[in-house]
DNA sequence: TATTGTTATACTCTATAACTATA
DNA sequence: TATAGTTATAGAGTATAACAATA
């Protein structure tokens, strides 16, 4: 059977670890990207909705879904921003507790995703997605032109 | 910024590596999943599209899409199999040359997207994503539930 | 004039379910 | 009964375009 292209592998890779990732948080009946988004509201308190969109390389009208989606959920809140044109978003008392419940389901998930790598090669897995992400955002704005 | 979970993170380089793809496809006019199974049908001539789908991890009815847009591209056929109820599916003259341009054009990008590491630890990435691929595709049908 | 949030709409990809024809 | 292909339909996620309020 073909192995394919890197980009490929790359891919299918991402998609089982989403999979797990969904798998583990049906309980908490979120869904993976929708934990990313409360992440970044929760590292970055009063953060815009187009701030969020840019972080998560998705525009503004999706970004504000996401946000419904999880004010909906009584897990953020939006206030008002100095700029009265804007949204400030903020994780709400349940945001931070459930945050802290979902994130350490996705750091079980995550290990078992690397569980065929030795502590040494999955920190250097780790590491090296971690700096191919910082490069590639330089570059970002070329790519956001596809 | 928060860096997020690993999955996030992983998120993020595989669409930063298919956004890189598509661009560079773009002349083609074809994008990568596509490409992806022009190269499973080439890797397995006559191979059926319940099968196509098994490999892409796609149901049927998606596999079936995939084989409409490439016979109505001339770059497969359908031939009858043995089992006259499944389709055997071939690449034809113009899909093995196409996907002989698009196979360059796609190495080039994925250089691109492990261009800040050294070839050494490019290398070493390509097999950690290899083995962690392999080791997965285990546990595939228990992911499947999800 | 540019930007934020919003709304409405559409597109892509995929899944589900039902049908047919074979096995 | 089980499976391959097909078809129609629906869902998730995202994008685009236009609008009001504000800078």
């Amino acid at each position: 059977m073909l192995d394919g292209s890197f980009g490929f592998q790359l891919k299918m890779l991402q998609m089982e670890s989403d999979a797990r990732a969904r798998l583990a948080l049906q309980r908490f009946e979120i869904s993976p990207a929708r934990v990313s988004a409360l992440m970044v509201i929760a590292a970055n308190p009063g953060c815009t909705q187009t701030r969020l969109g840019d972080v998560l390389s998705v525009n503004r009208a999706s970004a504000m879904k996401l946000v419904n989606f999880l004010e909906g959920r009584g897990l953020v809140v939006r206030k008002q921003a100095s700029d009265p044109r804007a949204n400030a978003v903020f994780l709400t008392r349940k945001g931070v507790s459930t945050l802290s419940d979902v994130t350490d389901t996705l750091r079980e998930a995550d290990r078992a995703t690397l569980a065929s790598l030795s502590d040494e090669e999955a920190a250097t897995f780790v590491e090296l997605v971690r700096r191919l992400r910082a490069s590639g955002a330089a570059s970002e704005e070329t790519l956001k032109v596809a």
